[in-house]
DNA sequence: TAGCTAACGTTAGCTGGCTAATGAATTGCG
DNA sequence: CGCAATTCATTAGCCAGCTAACGTTAGCTA
């Protein structure tokens, strides 16, 4: 288990397990997250905006837009001038679980982080944006 | 982007597709890679046994050995002492996969960490340990 | 020895990613 | 002005995780 990239994976899903616990129960599941906190700053966004913005493809944010709508989170509204776009609103549910949405995911980050030396914080933080740009060159 | 677990999601979601990439060149997808590195160091295992070792679900194993089995990579047999256990066997193919997966997966540990200082591959390395150890006690 | 219980793999159905193909609406060019 | 090209969202279908429910087989116990 000495590889890195073996520790990142299972890091990782112990994480994203984590996180949906946290969330779940608050009505919220871990993606669907995501497109709440970029709401929260900005609503009425398009599908594809929120692809932009959260680097992830439309699809994902239709589908995850189609479960949010079941779940009452948010309305599509379809843009009067532009007949294409689809915007996505917030609903009173859905703004309402900012708080605690918020409280739960910065309990965990404080969670995970409380045992790392500030020198490994930093380290990790450098590193993983080192790996993102050797990856993703334009980001 | 400050967000630590935000960096790290990316950087997971881009090693992933990087992986994948690499692996596919090769006939095997990215989380059927993980399967063959158990089964070349150890033949005959079981689903639940594979499950074990790469902190999986059974499900998760048994679904990706039936896509491995169409793709000609291993072969499902039923044990001759206990006709509850299904072992999974490598095929030629599934053996010949060791060189050049091995290789590709070499080559992007590579690329990712090349950028990294000791210091930083050090600390993060430790860091992902704790993080690992926080949220699952038991590993 | 008969029957219950535990162990195991599989199936069903969910979330969350992806690409490719589709369909509707706007834009822009001729 | 009209048609072609572009730009959206959606749908279909894939991989990779998960939990819960199911059926079969061993094993133990009464």
């Amino acid at each position: 288990m000495t590889d890195l990239l073996r520790l990142f994976t299972r890091a990782h899903k112990l994480l994203q397990a984590a996180s949906d616990e946290a969330m779940s129960a608050h009505g919220v599941r871990v993606g669907q997250n995501l497109v709440l906190e970029v709401l929260w700053a900005e609503d009425g966004l398009t599908p594809g905006e929120l692809a932009g913005r959260l680097k992830v493809s439309t699809p994902t944010v239709v589908n995850a837009a189609t479960r949010m709508e079941a779940a009452g989170l948010i309305t599509r509204r379809r843009d009067d001038a532009d007949a294409r776009l689809v915007r996505l609103h917030l609903t009173d549910a859905g703004r309402a679980a900012e708080k605690p949405v918020g409280a739960a995911r910065a309990a965990l980050a404080q969670r995970v982080t409380a045992e790392l030396t500030p020198e490994e914080r930093a380290a990790t933080e450098s590193a993983l944006r080192k790996i993102i740009r050797t990856l993703d060159p334009e980001s």
